[in-house]
RNA sequence: GGCCCCAUCGACUAGCGGUUAGGUCACCGCCCUUUCAAGGCGGCGGCAGGGGUUCGAAUCCCCUUGGGGUCACCA
């Protein structure tokens, strides 16, 4: 059976990167009947986030890539926590050292950043750990363990010949093992490095394929000797591109918003923020960009991934959001969707049907949910902003106004197929054009020039509600 | 800097030896139009460079250049 993973830390916000590589191995363990599996990687307690482990895990189930096992859902091969699970990389590092694969350092921090920046000094090109307690006698190492004396336990790589990364995509790719490292398996602190703890987990857990990102591809030959130290089988590698910021650097919080609550805090659409992160390396293969989840399940490739590291466009991901907006959900499900952001801001609506048409013409003009709420508050409220172009044309229009009140007062309702010849004739009356009527009104109504159609403006706010606000508009003129 | 990966319009991508190099976002026009959008139509714009291989290279190989990643008791 197909057992994927992601490892996230749970070190800060949930990070698009996460849901990246959720996406993938969800889609390939799904596509082949198989488990996905999400194992939080907090073995670094400097950098721990209280909040973030639940909040990774919200995500996934906003995103709808629900893992099989998880901390909350748990599973046959828990606990599924790094920091709940000492005991078993304290027993496979025990494993290491009678074995000889392994042996305990003595250095101090101090000692090491010495070593390293005399090694720096004399110019050399490898700056990895000087190995000096590799043959030192594990009786004596042993005792000053047992003596308490703190130190770290490193893996004895092998000093010559190759390993072999076999990457899915890239084929083999070779690393001298001249150039690899000694490096630390389980720290001072008595926790595993992520190195120790993935490897033991992963083969604990049954993953088959680690799907993750290119940055761990030079880190997979130690990987890989850790498998070998204990005998285990390798997984299938698979080293997916990084997704980066606009200046092509790895996707970092410094300098792009990489927290999926922002954005879902922003109004993007959980199908949007998958369908778009779908196109990020990945192409379906009849060239469609919209799909859901559903339609990547059937069409997804691994070996169609191509290896390029696309850039994390904002503007792009806001187009995709505003496709879903207008063509992709149902209506009904849109207005669903937009209450919580006219809740947050305190705005209310009558009924169901009045929230649904203002959605309805406010579709094609906004591309987040946060955007509907700031672009349509004159439809749920008195307490709207009067913009600063708009009360220009407001006063240009200034000496219409009375006559619109009078005109629309006279008006037996607001329906559009009155409302239309009675400004389009109103317009043609005073021998003007139908704009230099529309846009006094409009702000008037308003308080904007960048709104629906005036009938439905006219219709949707009923005649109570435009008289007022014709009425205030015309004090405004006139105080002014 | 060492090692590793990568390379098609500004961005996302299709292409897998023979195409006028296609699509999407952005941008620019035009149309529609009461504004703003949306939508329709059109345009701008690309195979990093140099060598090979081949009848024929965006596609295969090599070099150069460029970009990225990684070199922690972080993941």
């Amino acid at each position: 059976m197909v057992v994927t993973r992601i490892a996230p830390s749970p070190t800060g916000d949930p990070h698009v990167g996460t849901a990246y590589q959720a996406l993938f191995n969800y889609v390939f363990a799904k596509q082949h009947g198989g488990k996905f599996i999400v194992r939080i990687e907090d073995t670094d307690r400097s950098r721990y986030n209280p909040t973030s482990e639940r909040r990774i895990l919200e995500m996934l189930e906003w995103l709808g890539l629900s893992p099989d096992e998880s901390p909350l859902k748990g599973g046959p091969n828990g606990p599924y926590v790094q920091s709940q699970r000492l005991p078993i990389y304290h027993q496979h590092v025990r494993i290491l050292l009678e074995k000889g694969a392994a042996y305990r350092a003595f250095d101090t921090p101090e000692e090491l950043a010495r070593a390293r920046e005399e090694a720096l000094r004399a110019g050399k090109q490898e700056m990895g750990y000087n190995r000096r307690y590799r043959d030192y006698p594990p009786e004596e190492a042993e005792r000053r363990a047992a003596a308490g004396e703190p130190h770290v336990v490193r893996l004895k790589v092998p000093l010559e010949g190759k390993t072999i990364v076999h990457d899915l995509l890239r084929g083999p790719v070779e690393f001298d093992n001249a150039t690899l490292d000694d490096k630390v398996i389980l720290k001072a602190d008595g926790y595993p490095t992520y190195h120790l703890a993935a490897m033991v987990d992963d083969h604990l857990m049954g993953v088959t394929h680690v799907i993750r990102a290119e940055e761990w591809l030079t880190s997979t030959p130690f990987h890989i000797h850790i498998l070998r130290a204990f005998g285990w089988k390798e997984p299938v590698w698979c080293h997916t591109p990084l997704l980066r910021n606009p200046d092509k650097s790895k996707l970092s919080k410094r300098k792009m918003d990489t927290s999926v609550d922002s954005y879902r805090a922003q109004g993007i659409l959980p199908e949007a923020l998958l369908n778009y992160l779908g196109t990020m390396a990945w192409s379906m293969p009849d060239g469609r960009e919209i799909f859901s989840l559903e339609e990547m399940l059937v069409h997804f490739r691994l070996e169609r991934i191509r290896l390029g590291a696309p850039v994390f466009d904002l503007e792009k991901l806001r187009w995709m959001n505003g496709k879903y907006i207008r063509e992709v959900l149902s209506l009904d499900d849109l207005a669903e969707r937009v209450k919580p952001f006219l809740e947050r801001a305190g705005l209310t609506y009558p009924s169901e049907d009045y929230l649904k048409q203002v959605v309805e013409v406010m579709r094609a003009r906004f591309e987040t949910l946060q955007e509907f709420v700031d672009k349509s508050m004159y439809f749920f409220s008195e307490a709207y902003p009067m913009q600063e172009k708009a009360l220009a044309k407001l006063r240009e229009g200034a000496q219409l106004l009375p006559e619109l009140h009078e005109r629309l007062q006279k008006a037996p309702n607001m329906l559009p197929e009155t409302t239309e010849p009675l400004l389009r004739g109103y317009a043609e009356a005073k021998g003007i054009k139908a704009a230099q009527v529309m846009q006094p009104l409009r702000a008037a109504l308003t308080g904007s020039l960048e709104t629906p159609g005036m009938f439905d403006l006219l219709f949707l706010l009923g005649k109570e509600r435009v008289l007022r606000r014709l009425e205030r508009a015309i004090e405004r003129t006139r105080a002014s």
